[in-house]
DNA sequence: CTGAAAGCGCTTACAG
DNA sequence: CTGAAAGCGCTTACAG
């Protein structure tokens, strides 16, 4: 690892100049192939790797999209031995996935970068000035740093609590999700006392899932809590600390409403450590629609967020934005739909509630899943 | 999104030289608390966001960190509406985020850019020259590249078959968590007729899984076939593929190993749609110890390994390779577990063959494990 | 504590 | 098709 090798050396070596062993790399077609084979002769000698942040200086453009992933998980402590990958977010693991593959359809890289609390000046310092367009990832924003950084690359939010003037975002349809899974509930299994348990105090999503909650319930008749039964940070191990509450609290509800999956998992877990039958002795519910849903024991009847979808949304209007800066913003809302599995008390044949059609207001459908 | 202030308009508004305004804004205590305000109030005032290149380039270091993914699935075909990110290697996504959470730690950002196959070049060009050290997710490798690249910065292979001269590498002990694996199916359940489900043939993992399979069964003194019972890309639908061709090509084994869980979830789905039990009629394993096979029905025996930490490590490396760049290569070997669950036939009381201690011969530990 | 100046390694009009 | 030169936006010895 001596020196590196530059377009000075490879120039020197194949006896020409940098500008022409700039385009002899970049664009072949442009200098005589004889030219082109000794200037590609000399760098596979000299080892040369071209330097990305000088072309990038050079060029104006990064050719790189930014992802800033504020974790908001408190310091849980979860007493199941292989855990530990449920402290993180497998949501937005998928989103971050979505993110990845949309990036790479479109010729970026993605830039990863992750923080545990937004920390001023970090972003702008850290990857707002080497991506061409910043995707947020965080149910709390650090928002007049955006507002800034909003002016000078494409910024997109997802999922965020707050919107700010001129910056794109991605959120799904939460209430319609929680209103259509609580009208199964009610319609089919004839539930009336359900408790939810909660999400991020600050986050947007968790605050929406419970009031439309509320909402659903409170408008079918049935009196429920005006706060969640527990509020978590959305990993299993407040579903774990939320079943042993339950257990403990009194007479258990018909149904636990949890505000994600994981949640839900933790739950399930819990109850069925200490015998409690699901659904039997008493149903449980999710949000997200994560695979891991499909084959807990009973599989999860939650509400599916398109996670990918999301990801490759928020791409795609970063890379729109770059393309027409003016454009004015746009704020996309994505439908859910119920995935009704054994969790609810269903039988074995799962259904599908999609949500897209009744937010048409045509009859619900339901469709065999698999 | 006007042109973006830069250091000299910063200076200017703020009337100092550029030398100052970089010091103030990273070196604060170099300069008098009022030019640092001076500076400060001038880059807020322009929306200053300094470039990420320019400073790299300058400082000749990026702080980022790479991760060149080569997916290596196929295209296939999954039946499954929901499974769409079963598609997906849920391995690599948690080594991924091992990388990702242990880059965070010490300080770097992660650049992540996958690509279906190496293209040649493409390596060399669209991340090499950006980021300080590299780590290379896949089973098969563009060697020439690598060993080009790996003579300017730091590369760490991570489950790759090959090893270059002076390349750090990380893999796990893929033979020894078979072979326990297949003494605990011989021990305990007397299982004697066993088939393998491959991944990709060209994989490093997927070989030494087979290979410890047929040497474990053959050394116990069973007879299986030489070659997988059908090889695939480590995905659910590769399971699914199998599992119909095993119940149409004559008697059930009695024992199905898969080269990774995401397959071994193929299988115990189909096998569950055509009413075959599981493990009544046939057991099946995976490898890998995903989340997810805690949840499935019935839960998955498997073979753990620790993935963040293949990730954590392979960071470290690059760090360590970053710090003391003529350290000699080290190819690490990680431990795995066997995680016992209930699709080998055990009962519902998971247990824990630790990896460890066996290699150190010392007696097979089980612990409860939760 | 601050400034002038060189340098980081490319790309890209502009000439020829 | 090729070269000389300016420019991309910072950082950092070196003086003062």
């Amino acid at each position: 690892m001596s020196r590196a090798a530059t377009v000075y050396d490879v120039a020197a070596r194949a006896g020409v100049s940098i500008a022409t062993v700039s385009r002899a790399l970049r664009l072949p077609d442009a200098v005589r192939p004889e030219t082109r084979r000794r200037v590609a002769d000399a760098a596979r000698a000299l080892h040369y790797v071209p330097s990305g942040n000088a072309r990038d200086l050079a060029r104006q453009r990064t050719g790189m999209l930014g992802v800033w992933f504020i974790e908001d998980r408190a310091e849980a402590v979860v007493d199941d031995d292989a855990a530990e990958s449920l402290q993180w977010s497998l949501y937005w693991d998928q989103v971050i996935r979505g993110i990845e593959r949309e990036s790479w359809r479109r010729g970026f890289a993605a830039l990863i970068a992750s923080t545990r609390s937004a920390r001023a000046g970090e972003l702008t310092n850290e990857i707002a000035g080497r991506v061409d367009a910043l995707a947020i990832l965080a149910h709390d924003i650090p928002t007049d740093e955006l507002a800034v950084i909003s002016e000078r690359i494409p910024v997109v939010l997802v999922a965020a609590r707050h919107s700010i003037s001129g910056v794109d975002s991605v959120r799904v349809a939460n209430s319609q999700g929680i209103k259509l899974l609580v009208e199964h509930l009610i319609d089919v299994h004839g539930y009336r006392r359900p408790v939810f348990i909660g999400g991020v105090p600050h986050s947007s999503d968790a605050v929406e899932r419970f009031q439309a909650f509320r909402r659903s319930w409170t408008e079918a008749g049935y009196a429920v809590p005006d706060t969640p039964f527990l509020s978590g940070d959305f990993t299993a191990s407040t579903g774990v600390v939320a079943a042993e509450q339950l257990l403990t609290s009194g007479p258990l509800p018909d149904v636990v409403m949890c505000a994600n999956d994981q949640t839900a998992l933790g739950v399930l877990r819990r109850f069925r450590r200490h015998g409690v039958r699901v659904p039997e002795d008493v149903a449980v519910t999710g949000f997200d629609g994560l695979e891991l849903g499909a084959g807990t024991n009973p599989p999860l009847t939650t509400v599916r967020q398109p996670m990918l979808q999301i990801g490759a949304i928020a791409v795609k209007l970063l890379v729109e934005r770059l393309a027409a800066p003016e454009r004015p913003s746009v704020a996309t809302m994505l439908p859910v739909d119920v995935v009704i599995r054994e969790s609810c008390g269903c039988p074995a044949q799962p259904l599908l509630i999609k949500g897209m059609e009744l937010s048409a207001r045509s009859t619900t459908s339901r469709s065999t899943n698999r």
